[in-house]
DNA sequence: ATTCAATTTAATTTCGAGATTTTGGTATAT
DNA sequence: ATATACCAAAATCTCGAAATTAAATTGAAT
């Protein structure tokens, strides 16, 4: 049984929901008495980690998290804002009638989950869903750009992402914004035209590309 | 001695110059005898080189040479058109004169060798430096974009494109386009008109482009 | 008191062998 | 003849300890 899959996954899910302080160090001999394994196996999965950014690895000084930083969220943002724009206009060429009914039925149901937790006092319960339903529509909106690296490099983006961007609002402030936003790339989309739903996509992550005001 | 970083070295220039058989196996217990070190020291090696995407891992099954694919080579092209114009527009915004200055001298030294190459019948001797050329010539353009996110992507996606590119033309028969192509994106750079230089940097990477007209 | 060197401590890297899994071949049954 | 089950060979993965290197501490000199 590939026990390491295990390891790989729970720590990388650590990693995203910020399950580790940014910048800690990661030692191999401490982490292996919560997976009761050798070091050299969680050595192997931290080096898979650095592969998707998700680690810091330094020759002689070990694995840490990456530290935060507020020119790294905006680099990220960025990155997704270009990867986005590129591989959802891709789709409208190529993705046709069914990329617009997955792309429906993803927005569907972030929609669904955004607007539960507005109306919601207590939306800490939901977290996990709006989460990967988030992905879903993200990078459903790219799925059939047809390129295969595309979509590993905005995998690799958004989870770096994810991790940067410190979830501290809890109350949800953003999702009034959130649930237009969705809404309007959908949308533009749908209606073709490509320079709009560049635009769109823009807006929705702009207020991520400025100085740091994000949390509450 | 950090003696691995050697090994890293010398696998990874011997991926992008084509060194291994596309496909081909990379045996740890092969590589150990060259190297004189321990199976799991080439291990550690391979895995951060499958963190560049110099080589395919896959679990239980190995490290393999990524296999030759045109689509991929597509794909990779375009991901180079795409942050190359993103990182040179940001570049002759951030740039300024010192970078005009740096972009001008590396475009003079490659100019210097592509010449040389042209003139000459044999220029197998010179496929190094032009090689190494290319290189700074295509990382001086996007250099002063700001984005250390956006140039470590090219870097990656820039030495994939070499490990895909067979250079099966050793009469560099494309030597004659590449001078005019690569002069074509410095005076557009230097002219700081925008769209132009976009345009250049994919009018130069064309040709690896199949059957999809890229936007202008 | 501060700086620098030597020493001690802690962490990382390397290693080869044993355990696990895949692969390839052979035999048996349908 | 095809398919399935089983076995042997080879490759991969795991492990804990030894070797190497970085970090922390101590101590001496300015």
């Amino acid at each position: 049984m590939p026990e390491e899959l295990d390891i790989y996954q729970t720590l990388k899910f650590r990693l995203i929901s910020n399950g580790f302080e940014h910048g800690a160090k990661l030692r191999a001999e401490v982490l292996r008495d919560e997976f009761k394994c050798s070091a050299s196996t969680v050595r192997e999965v931290l080096f898979r980690l650095s592969t998707v950014g998700l680690v810091n690895f330094q020759e002689q000084r070990g694995f840490r998290v990456p530290p935060r930083s507020a020119r790294k969220l905006t680099e990220l943002t960025h990155m997704r804002v270009l990867l986005e724009s590129e591989g959802s206009v891709m789709s409208m060429r190529n993705g046709g009638v069914p990329w617009e009914a997955r792309l429906t039925a993803a927005h569907h149901q972030l929609s669904h989950i955004e607007k539960r937790i507005h109306a919601q006092d207590d939306p800490s319960g939901l977290v996990d869903i709006w989460f990967s339903s988030e992905i879903d529509f993200h990078q459903t909106l790219i799925s059939d750009c047809g390129s295969e690296t595309l979509k590993h490099m905005h995998r690799r983006i958004y989870a770096q992402f994810r991790q940067q961007l410190m979830v501290a609002d809890r109350q949800f402030n953003f999702i009034t914004d959130n649930i237009q936003h969705h809404a309007a790339i959908l949308e533009a989309a749908l209606s073709g035209d490509e320079d709009l739903t560049r635009a769109k996509i823009h807006d929705h992550l702009a207020r991520h590309l400025k100085g740091d005001t994000h949390d509450a």
